[in-house]
DNA sequence: AATGAATGAGGCTTCATTCAT
DNA sequence: CATGAATGAAGCCTCATTCAT
């Protein structure tokens, strides 16, 4: 919202419960976490980290808003103007990079999602659905074109968004079935062929 | 377990108790979820409920159990002996079916790899890899032969799952995407489309 | 509200409770009671306690309505057609008795309408104005047909209020300025001297 | 107590201490009002708050003092050589008066007494309870020269207060009953016909 | 097989007060 | 004088579980 000033002691303990935050509520869920282990793991006391933020639905809250602003960039960046295949493959590509950096935003996300969106449901009809209306004009006038095979525009994105998410919230299952922890430079490749399989024009 | 003799009455409220414990796990979680919601929706007392499970935790892993025993099916199912594609597709559309028919096990299973597996570690490495692996046999096999076209058989079914789980566990989204309920027939055609464009050998 | 079947122990516990949350509320205000205090003071743990009230604020509720039941009764009971003199008469010293058997009921009223009357304040303006305005009526009536003097209804029911409801409320003060403890016999024959000395007509 | 030279930032901000003090603690009790509320009200930081007062309990029992210094300046004021009648009845007035101007202190004092008069007990029985007898004995010696009817001095006196204080202290019943905000001029009529029926020697 | 009653442990939050600057 | 930061104690309430019948 408005940006206060903030003293640097501000800034960093409200950067080590958003921190604390995110582990927890990615792992345990809203109801499944405490404030205790989310001070604990800001090293503040309970009362102190309350201090920061007026109650435990304001942090989570402000993770939520946090992850919505730059969770779309990747969609937003497809380009309407650039090579048809190359946009929508980098935008897989990107996603995919993002299970892997930022796993714990990906399984908050997916939490708030499997409750039934409690906290975005609002987005999700909104600013959401208006994205990727866009997206889909953009892809099939690709399509209209030419230059890319037909395909559903929202199905295709709905598809680009599980199978890279899958690689973060499924994580213990990949590794667990896999027998190792590297998932990612094999599932690029795999994924490549099968966006590039699908939208190779002819 | 054991299938100790019931009486009629027994199996019945065991019955609603399940029913209810998965409409409401998999939709709070573990830990979001009380008995009194359960037992409410159960329409019993929440002491007669704890007569057939002896634990909130009893009741979670029962559906958990009961949710393994047949949530594989349909990739055991897979046919060494079938036609690869055919049998490779319609696993797929049997999992798209499942999402449609039983998205509520969907969510529970998704919630309870999210939160790290702690119920279904062992299961994860154990006999759900066993099972991956040797369909990853099978399906290695049908690419040597040239009857599919070469591609990583764990990526392929983590592919599989991704995409038709996606629409029981982000149904919220989906449906707030799509502006409308129902995506069944358009999801079945377009990953018919996405898979076997990937698999047509050659 | 609806008079829900009890058995014995519930209605021993729910008085016990009303009872004990009488003294504390009386004394301390809604703030400055504890459910530890109201617990304690009713033999049972602050869990069992919310078993039989949800809410603290339930049990202050359920008090002030308890009160409201009954606290008008006197007034009530004020009667057209009997002797003017003697109807105002015996209504003030009914009110004086109360102060007497319930100035824990008194002090509990008391409090609420010093804090603006947060609870009932639809009450004052609804069925208390109602009913203090048929009496109004009732009064003007007795002075238009000369059968006592000319008095300011309202401000003589105000007049009754305060004069009865201090030796409940202000009771410390009472009998630490009497120096004794027995205000009853001497309030009762002041009051009536002052009364009858302003009703008297002519 | 003692009055230590102030500065004027400091005299100002000890004023709006009390002020906002006044302001809460009549409001909402004691145990009611918070520090947080008070430094608001004061415009001051909690701490800077603190370093004027050391306690909340300091804020109230500073606001008690500085009341119960001018609180019984009007039944001092009564004046033995004065007319009998005349001085009774200024001495109610002047009390009516303090209900519509400083209805704040009259709550916060009944609220005192209410609670059981925690902090004032002593001067209850003190300094209060030797006023009140002293003035007792003007009124009896009144009464026995035939200036003024017969009538317990001491619950005359309770008379008076209650029947003033009420205006204050039930404030918002007396406007809900009435359905207007003005009482005083009413009340002051009302008061001294009933107070005069009373006194009028035989 | 069923339920009314009870509770210990824990969770979120408030608040008077203190610390450090 | 003043304030941002911190905290221990307490308060209300929830909840899985147990007890008694």
């Amino acid at each position: 919202m408005s940006d206060k000033p903030q003293t640097r002691i501000q800034a960093k303990n409200r950067a080590a419960i958003l921190t604390a935050g995110l582990d927890t509520f990615s792992q345990f869920g809203f109801r499944g976490s405490t404030l205790d282990q989310i001070a604990e793991a800001a090293g503040l006391s309970k009362p102190n980290l309350l201090y920061y933020f007026p109650s435990k639905d304001a942090i989570y809250t402000a993770l939520l808003e946090r992850l919505l602003d730059t969770w779309l960039d990747p969609l937003i960046a497809m380009n309407a103007d650039g090579d048809p295949i190359e946009e929508i493959m980098s935008y897989a590509m990107r996603k995919l990079e993002m299970s892997r950096d930022y796993p714990r935003e990906s399984r908050l996300f997916a939490n708030e999602i499997l409750q039934g969106a409690p906290h975005i449901a609002g987005h999700l009809s909104g600013d959401l659905r208006k994205l990727v209306d866009e997206k889909a004009v953009v892809i099939r006038g690709w399509a209209a074109a030419g230059k890319i095979a037909d395909v559903d525009p929202h199905h295709l994105i709905f598809s680009i968004w599980s199978l890279t998410q899958h690689y973060a919230d499924f994580d213990v299952q990949v590794r667990a079935v896999l027998g190792k922890d590297d998932w990612y430079a094999d599932a690029g490749a795999h994924l490549d062929g099968l966006l590039r399989a699908r939208l190779l024009p002819g």
